[in-house]
DNA sequence: CATAAATTGCGACAAAGTTGCAAAAATAAT
DNA sequence: ATTATTTTTGCAACTTTGTCGCAATTTATG
């Protein structure tokens, strides 16, 4: 299903609106990397930014966006029904994220870790940082 | 080691001055829970707000804080070498921030993650969020 | 204890995020 | 379709969060 036809039914089934705002928001998330706030509110330049904030909110409510620590800020991006899930490794130096392919052992582990915890799991992240191989040779300690 | 001691020998190892304010700042953070910016600003109140901040950008440069997504907003603790090495499980619903102990297994298996992708691995984080055993019942859905 | 170097607090500022409310757009009803 | 109702948007004002320069203070050096 193309996204935006699956933005517009889990708005629905929600109660919500579909806006030409909203529309926007979810467009400029469709690229590959994830967006900072700021990021993202340039990108929807016709929208105002309190829009874009509250559009951000709801999507987080309805689980079509999460946020993620990339080094020291946060990025949002499209979460696991709008994207295929994977997990992250954000250069330090260059600050670029790099999307980690699915493992279903990995995935199936940290379910077990949950109910250990009498946690009922509603999402996870994994977040790796360090050097990516192009920045390597360039920096001698962080 | 008493944190406090190994505070001192980090600084002093990179050439930066052991001073009340730095030693405030790691003392406010040495409690159980991961606390948000805000907190430890109240929690250092006869520290400026901007000696907190770069306090805190220092002792994330040495790796002795860390950051972490907890539900919106990010959350700081002290880093592996000042505590135990651990994950952790953020409540949806209450916030509450529970620590997960360390498995060897899962560690072993992120390095290997790391390497596969040509990543020099500095540090990693796992954050599970869900619903706690004690808002399990509250809570409907979310 | 004196001197040099680094850190702090202050105030002013920039950036990020929130809120109330009238105008505009989207949904529901006729 | 057109109108009535509900929701969302943009605007502007505002709060919170984070940053920066600089003089005063504290820390380290000899």
């Amino acid at each position: 299903m193309q996204p935006s036809a699956q933005l517009e039914q889990v708005l629905k089934q929600h109660g919500q609106s579909v806006t030409a705002a909203r529309q926007a928001v979810l467009a400029a998330l469709q690229g590959q990397e994830p967006l900072t706030m700021g990021e993202l509110v340039i990108r929807c330049n016709d929208i105002d930014r309190a829009t874009v904030y509250r559009s951000v909110a709801l999507f987080e409510r309805l689980s079509i966006v999460q946020r993620l620590q990339a080094g020291w800020k946060y990025k949002l991006e499209l979460s696991d029904a709008f994207h295929e899930h994977h997990h992250h490794a954000t250069c330090l130096h260059c600050g670029q994220v790099v999307p980690l392919s699915e493992d279903p052992k990995l995935e199936a582990y940290l379910h077990d870790l949950a109910v250990a915890y009498n946690f009922t799991l509603r999402k996870h992240q994994i977040e790796l940082s360090g050097l990516c191989a192009t920045c390597q040779p360039t920096v001698g300690s962080l």
